[in-house]
DNA sequence: CACCGTTTCTACAACGTTGTAGGCAACGTT
DNA sequence: AACGTTGCCTACAACGTTGTAGAAACGGTG
């Protein structure tokens, strides 16, 4: 059976509070009195309640992480990031997913929440600004682009610059009719709007024109929207030489309905995304993207999450930025 | 701030246990009773606090997924599933990732499990039954094949037929020569074992023998494995005719180095892997492939832990099979 | 009108933990 | 010898919740 505190102290033959004065490594406990609750303790198997504990300090020592899908690769890979960062402050993480629905994200916010956990981590697709606002518990962090100015820690990475430089990258490659495929209409869609504002940045300090029909929306971001998108351009007539996917599905996608119409990567058509996902590594061809560094944002995400824990949880938000680097492979330079 | 029954009770000026008795739908109390306190209960934004709950009942509401990695596509998906199936019961699913590292199963398995979960679903790669029959407490199901006289329940395909029916599948196209990616030789490797089973029953009974030389062992089942154990069969010399790869990151891999190599899928060498990921669905070429019913395996398994957690504790293990079926693509058939 | 059963509600204790306050030795200092 | 200090330990209360027991109010019955 599970045992208690009194429990061990009764095999011991001290305290409940001594036991549990061992068990948190207070200082002023004789040796030999330790020595004898931690032999009870290790023949009784005892392990701490942790919702009584909880109870007791207010602390879990389990933060959540909550995700649009755990099944699109950045986000996974993302969630093992987190999950290694967070083991160092011996934090477990629960992992949450959200949909990118704005309902369930905001039950993610508020509820859950509320009392099972000591802190979130969270990168909202759907909620704004206003919904964050009026939450009152738990310290948050933000990732990603949807809520700019919210009420809360957040790690970013300069979307508009590192678009604008793989764009540039295409474009000293001698590509001149480079396409888009991502961009999104909606207000959830603002990784899609300073990643398209970085794209004809680049367009523009070249001299080009921004070409409406080159740019093709995604309502998702999946590898099935990034071929739809990228036969549409096709067949739409458009010629590009080149195209700039938002996220490495989405290129995936693309190689897929390039190779379907008999297009080479990259003699006839350059492809870049954004993400770099361990797919783009493999796929034939391999593809050039940008990568963020996912480790660094999970360690900073923990960080800043640690901080507001331990410090003044009334303090203003901040707001910090991971590094990035392009990854240069075959879907833009032929081996 | 945070609220809490007592802080109801007083506003709607009953005692604690009735906004208890409401809150948990207990149906002696006068409508209008009731509503004061729903009112109060929306006034004050309350939320019970799930560790006391925990505390008092024995129940959280949470329950644990322990999977190897979170980036290896097939447990995102999975990750995935059940974290849908079980919110039809009303839980919250902590995702823990192990690493496949004997240590930490067992930390997971015991550990964190001990208190703050109800139940847990379990995808050990490195675990023994041993291991498990030392645990005490929580219910646990099983996935996979590492495990297979435990003392819990249990959800699994029938690897042995997938193997054999996949690897049948490529002696009808006439191949001869089938190699086979991924065997290992650690206890470890159960999954390994049972779809190499398969594939010799598969060759046996089309009367072609054994050839070892034509068995690339895989000490993970990443991309990088894949790529480098179809290199090596390339460079030794065996000319394979069709490669059989235990799971879909292993055959990705694989395409990449035939690709390298300047071998044409399928009509030089076929290809098939296990798992069903979607990336396979978008590769070049698309990917033939066993694809277990992920849906239904969690499903079942979330299940089986309901079943466990509100019935008898001590009833015999079960083991459930979940249904799998041959996705048949490029990699086997040029379109 | 006394009695009984049902409905509705309340007071109290308990879940396992830790913070607070304090007690008792043992020691050194005056 | 009296005193304060320190080290080690214990008793008690409290965290927020729900189960148990039972009290109060109500309606119906003899």
């Amino acid at each position: 059976m599970r045992h208690r505190l009194k429990d061990v102290a009764e095999r011991a033959g001290v305290s409940v509070k001594t036991v549990s004065n061992v068990v948190n490594g207070y200082v002023h406990v004789r040796p030999d009195t330790r020595a004898r609750v931690e032999e009870a303790i290790a023949e009784l198997n005892y392990r701490p309640n942790l919702s009584a504990r909880h109870l007791r300090k207010g602390r879990t020592g389990v933060i959540a992480l909550a995700v649009p899908e755990l099944d699109i690769p950045y986000f996974a890979e993302l969630a093992r990031y987190v999950v290694t960062a967070a083991a160092a402050y011996g934090w477990t993480v629960l992992i949450d997913q959200t949909g990118g629905r704005r309902e369930q994200e905001r039950v993610v916010a508020s509820g859950i929440t509320d009392h099972l956990i000591d802190g979130l981590i969270f990168s909202p697709l759907a909620l704004t600004a206003e919904d964050l606002a009026g939450l009152d518990g738990t310290p948050m962090v933000l990732l990603g682009e949807r809520v700019e100015h919210g009420p809360a820690d957040r790690v970013v990475i300069d979307n508009v610059a590192a678009a604008r430089e793989i764009t540039e990258h295409l474009l000293e490659l001698g590509h001149r009719r480079i396409a888009a495929i991502g961009s999104q209409r909606t207000d959830e869609g603002a990784s899609a709007r300073l990643r398209l504002a970085g794209y004809t940045d680049a367009l523009r300090a070249a001299g080009l024109d921004y070409d409406e029909t080159l740019v093709a929306p995604a309502s998702a971001w999946h590898r099935a929207d990034g071929a739809a998108a990228m036969r549409g351009l096709l067949t739409s007539g458009v010629r590009p030489d080149a195209v700039f996917c938002f996220n490495d599905t989405l290129a995936l996608g693309a190689l897929r309905a390039l190779h379907e119409a008999g297009l080479r990567v990259p003699e006839d058509v350059a492809v870049v995304g954004f993400d770099d996902i361990e797919d783009g590594r493999f796929s034939i061809p391999t593809l050039s993207t940008v990568a963020p560094d996912k480790e660094r944002i999970a360690q900073l995400a923990v960080e800043l999450l640690a901080n507001r824990l331990d410090g003044d949880r009334a303090a203003p938000a901040k707001e910090l930025s991971a590094p990035y680097r392009l990854e240069l492979r075959e879907s833009t330079q032929a081996r």
